[in-house]
DNA sequence: CATTAGCACTCTTGCCCCGAGAGTGCTAAC
DNA sequence: GTTAGCACTCTCGGGGCAAGAGTGCTAATG
């Protein structure tokens, strides 16, 4: 049921106009927004067969068409137009990044600022994850007699803290010394590999490696990390949810409080390339009513998150995937720049 | 304009009933409640006398009383009895804690979590904050050649991060080193100490000292710090924003985006205490038909934040103080037991 | 034979109106 | 001072109604 150019044309009118107003598009204002040269009833017949194919639907009889799922997939897959950012654009966007510090969280947040100013909706980023997080360094510091915070840095460049509670009393200078020592033996390995070695005599050392081991894991379990969110006002802010609180709240709490990672499908992220999840299509329910365009950042093979719109899905796709491709790169780009090639970071022999 | 005794109960009953309804209340639905030994027609008139009073008011001609913010402000001046957590409800809040985490983050969203669920509203829990930050200990991470991670540990337990770029090519041996000297000439000093002394000759050094000082400087400033928010879907379930979403919304930016601190009335903080403040006391006009019960938390003349709730004016007032007093109490404690005695840690020579 | 004009039909939306219900405020009696 | 009684006011929900928007069908047209 491949679709007539002319069909295909009116499809793709009746979604942009419905993404920029959000009312249902009728036959008549049709054709008079974009001057076509067919009569109303000739694309009320049109629609009709639309309609037919899953592609628009009906609020009532009564009123316009509105696109279906499968009318915005339609349209994703093959009728849009490819969007640039115009230069303009492109530095008003650069421009924010340059004047933000450097600093890995801040540019999370700023490249979900971004997408969500940009698009009217609520954007997320989840912090850049190694497929396997290593010990670049530990630090113990005391801070009473029986307790020290152990700090963690990790070859991702997070850094993880956790307070100790020791049996016995120790100083500062044991500490510094138990974490020399500690940094000569673990340094560049994994959780997996630490846990290998024979375990120490003493209580201490094997209280911190254990812990440090414990960081690790959670650190390579990209479900424990909590992204940035931006935008869930403007998102809420959108004509879907206008006079109804509670699909608002829903929505609301939907976006805040749940795993988005385990919402995402991970084929969708399987090229390189802006992924697009379009209401049902997504597998968790609670988003059904929801479309997410997300990408990859972060260096091939490197460190790398997830960043992204969430948006209804009502959503002005061809913006949001030239925002989100291009958010993604500079993102990319930054972390080269300022983290190195993860790769090169984890061995550094191998190519320096 | 002292009030008789009956009138103080009448204005007692109108605003428990409303708490716990939320609808306005009528002469006769009050004397049915309380089984009172009065005719409606007498509670009425006692309620015009309220109403003169400026304590409660009347949305309109044919509802019944809502107090005002100057009911709510006299009974929890000198109506309200003083209510104390019944031993199962302090062993439910204490045996999540007991579950949680060693960690001041963890503690600190389980307490706005505790708030939050026991009264049904939001509630806000500020890191805590020395009135001077020194530096505990700092550490420096090779990223890349020209660049590398600073850690900066504070005795407060914060530890903040950051990333430097050199101009010069370094080796995790030097920096290492650097990182060594300068704790044993830094330790224990705050931002302004160290500000006042010579400026290193080394650029990269100069470089990381800067860096620390800033760190510590951002750490002094509390308006910098980002509170722990936690209930803000229950806050905007209840039903002053049933079906007004706009209200909705300004709420949730004016709990979100906002920094709560200024807020605040720091002369409300003034003493030890639970602190309540009632719709248009707050000076932010955001917030004027909202309430907040405050309390600060952390050992005496040591490290403290703040801790409480955020909720509609109509608040179970009683029920607020008891639990944000207790959770404050049980944060400290844990506080002065896991992390010590604030000015321990800063002097350790002092008394131990 | 695709296209179009015309028209009946449907459904929403806003509006007015009305009656029920809740609560007050006054007055006169106790 | 308290209370019963009652008129009065205001909100709230539902029914009815007209306007408006849009469809879907049919018959005419190039």
């Amino acid at each position: 049921m491949a679709l007539s150019e002319r069909r295909a044309r009116i499809l793709a009118f009746i979604i942009e106009d419905y993404v920029e107003s959000a009312q249902p598009i009728g036959s008549a204002a049709l054709v008079a927004r974009h001057d076509l040269d067919l009569s109303s009833a000739t694309v009320r017949s049109e629609m009709k067969a639309l309609e037919e194919d899953g592609l628009i639907t009906h609020p009532h009889t009564s009123a316009g068409r509105v696109p279906s799922n499968l009318g915005y997939r339609t349209y994703v897959g093959s009728l849009m137009g490819e969007r640039r950012l115009s230069s303009a654009e492109e530095l008003t966007i650069l421009h924010q990044f340059h004047q933000s510090a450097v600093n890995l969280q801040r540019w999370l947040s700023l490249s979900a600022s971004v997408l969500a100013n940009s698009l009217h909706t609520a954007a997320i980023a989840t912090p850049p994850h190694m497929v396997e997080v290593r010990l670049k360094q530990l630090q113990l510091v005391e801070l009473t007699e029986e307790s020290a915070l152990l700090v963690v840095v990790m070859n991702d460049a997070a850094v993880l803290q956790h307070t100790l509670q020791f049996e016995e009393a120790t100083t500062q200078d044991q500490l510094t010394r138990l974490a020399g020592r500690l940094n000569q033996q673990l340094e560049g390995k994994t959780a997996t590999e630490i846990e290998a070695r024979v375990p120490a005599a003493a209580v201490i050392e094997r209280q911190v490696v254990d812990q440090v081991v414990a960081l690790l894991r959670s650190e390579e379990d990209a479900a424990s990390e909590t992204p940035v969110i931006e935008g869930v006002r403007e998102l809420l802010r959108q004509p879907e949810y206008e006079g109804d609180s509670d699909r608002l709240l829903d929505t609301l709490e939907a976006v805040e409080t749940s795993r988005l990672q385990r919402a995402i499908p991970a084929r969708a992220l399987g090229s390189d390339d802006v992924a697009i999840v379009i209401g049902d299509e997504n597998p968790a329910e609670r988003y059904r009513d929801m479309s997410f365009v997300l990408s990859r950042y972060g260096p091939t093979g490197g460190a790398g998150g997830l960043i992204g719109l969430l948006g209804p899905t009502r959503l002005d796709y061809p913006d949001a995937v030239a925002h989100v491709r291009y958010v993604s790169d500079v993102l990319t780009e930054l972390m080269r720049r300022f983290y190195g090639d993860a790769e090169a970071a984890v061995t550094p022999e191998e190519d320096q």
